[in-house]
DNA sequence: TCTGGGGTCCTAGGACCC
DNA sequence: TCTGGGGTCCTAGGACCC
């Protein structure tokens, strides 16, 4: 009898499928999401990318070289994603009302409905949920079940791509037995290596041990816990998640950063990035902290807590700039990072009203010197993008007559653009002068949702008639 | 041309208070 | 002029997740 089904929902390469249907063009490509710098890493390969061994967290010049010339390569394109993701997961909310989200791509459910269902029940239920979030999404999930969140998830892996797996509770004895502990949710590198030092590969083997081992390998909380999912015990509760603790933001910096008056001018807009954010949140912050990775990829944080929570821009990133410690004497720094926790409400008059909800690109923040921002991109650019370039790839665009597209390629004085969104199907390229005057910047969502009734005009009279 | 950016949770030591 | 013990807050580091 299986009393309880826990669902895990797990969209299919998100950020590279996003981006396909998107820019139709793309669809059936190799696709790259990621840093397109030097430093850059894969945060989205599409299926067609994975073919060649590309994966998510590895180098973006390493993937490049795997995927070969037919590679795209495209920077985030988050406030898209973003948006996708509230799609998928309302429509996931008209189904299963409590949803665990997990991350803009993943969730756990636990429908009521399916107590002491059967499994081609659940089956059933989860095709159903695809088809939905499909239908109405244009992006593909794939879904397992189990009897626990664990095992859920081992199995919406299983699923993938484009899939259901459900694993009953009799064959759940027989497939965790034979996985490596690493597919353990909790087991990474380090633990991973430790337990292969003893000897034990398998979750099967993991389980066998007795819980005062696995306390002395792996600590007397995560250890005892950890042994319960292997042995196949996971009784904890699908829930909404709480608020967020933390809010930060990091950069990586094309060339590492020597000195103290470098970090001083990137603290400005990294803090800012982050106070942006802490402003959409709604809450003040008690405690600043500011991360430093150095050259040889060693971290080290500092951090100070004010005596009480505040939305000050001027004290929160004055106090990131006061942890900051001289690379002289530490060494070169790769990346520096500002991060605000001790998050809680404050509704505190602010003296300067004004200042507190800023025009995106304004400056709330006063810090010792700050670079300036590129309108275009809310991210702070590291200190070596070519500040020549007009356009970059990736880049969303208007054209007065021939409507939203993205820049495919620039460079020398030209720019080509492809005129395409989610509801044109595959569009048009064109060619222009890198500074043609109809071409101006566009918000990233309208390839998103480009309105139908300028898609259907543009469908009538031939501009686009391979539309959907 | 090695290794992003956004998070969560746990551990451990010291300060401080009673 | 040998010295306990508990609780909480803060700081720093580290493992892990997508």
């Amino acid at each position: 009898m299986d009393a309880r089904w826990v669902l895990h929902l797990d969209m299919d390469a998100f950020f590279a499928s996003v981006e396909q249907l998107t820019r139709p063009t793309l669809r059936g490509r190799p696709v790259l999401v990621g840093g397109m710098g030097g430093r850059g890493v894969v945060a989205g390969a599409s299926y067609e990318a994975r073919v060649f061994g590309a994966r998510s967290a590895m180098p973006m010049h390493q993937a490049r070289r795997l995927v070969g010339a037919t590679a795209v390569v495209l920077p985030p394109r988050g406030a898209v994603y973003g948006l996708a993701s509230r799609r998928v997961f309302e429509t996931v909310r008209t189904v299963i009302p409590v949803v665990e989200q997990l991350s803009f791509d993943e969730a756990f459910g636990e429908p009521v409905e399916l107590g002491g269902a059967g499994a081609d029940d659940v089956e059933r239920f989860c095709e159903q949920l695809r088809r939905r979030v499909l239908d109405e999404t244009g992006l593909v999930a794939s879904v397992g079940a189990g009897s626990g969140k664990q095992i859920a998830k081992i199995a919406s892996d299983l699923a993938k791509p484009d899939g259901v797996r459900v694993v009953s509770s009799a064959q759940e004895r027989l497939l965790l037995d034979g996985l490596p502990v690493r597919r353990l949710w909790g087991i990474g590198p380090v633990a991973e290596e430790k337990l292969h030092r003893l000897g034990i590969g398998t979750i099967g083997q993991f389980a066998a041990l007795t819980d005062t081992e696995v306390a002395s390998i792996l600590g007397a909380t995560i250890g005892p816990a950890l042994h319960r999912l292997a042995c196949g015990i996971d009784d904890r509760p699908v829930a909404e998640r709480a608020e967020a603790k933390q809010i930060s933001a990091e950069s990586t910096f094309a060339v590492d950063l020597t000195t103290l008056e470098q970090l001083r001018a990137e603290v400005g807009p990294i803090g800012e990035h982050a106070y942006r954010r802490l402003l959409r949140d709604g809450r003040g912050a008690r405690t600043v902290t500011v991360k430093l990775k150095k050259a040889d990829m060693s971290v080290l944080t500092r951090s100070a807590t004010l005596p009480y929570a505040t939305t000050d821009a001027a004290t929160l990133t004055s106090a990131a700039g006061r942890l900051l410690l001289d690379p002289q004497e530490i060494g070169p720094i790769r990346l520096l990072g500002v991060g605000f926790s001790g998050l809680t409400d404050v509704r505190q008059e602010s003296l300067f009203p004004d200042l507190e909800f800023p025009e995106a690109g304004a400056s709330g923040v006063s810090s010792a010197s700050e670079v300036s921002e590129n309108a275009r991109t809310p991210a702070p650019e590291p200190i070596s993008a070519p500040a020549t370039a007009l356009w970059r790839i990736g880049d969303d665009v208007a054209h007065t007559e021939l409507g939203h597209g993205w820049v495919q390629g620039a460079g020398h004085g030209v720019m080509t653009v492809r005129f395409e969104t989610r509801s044109s199907g595959p569009g048009l390229v064109r060619t222009f002068p890198a500074d043609e005057p109809a071409i101006s910047p566009a918000d990233p969502v309208d390839s998103l949702d480009w309105p139908d009734f300028v898609a259907a005009a543009r469908a009538e009279s031939g501009i686009n008639p391979t539309g959907r």
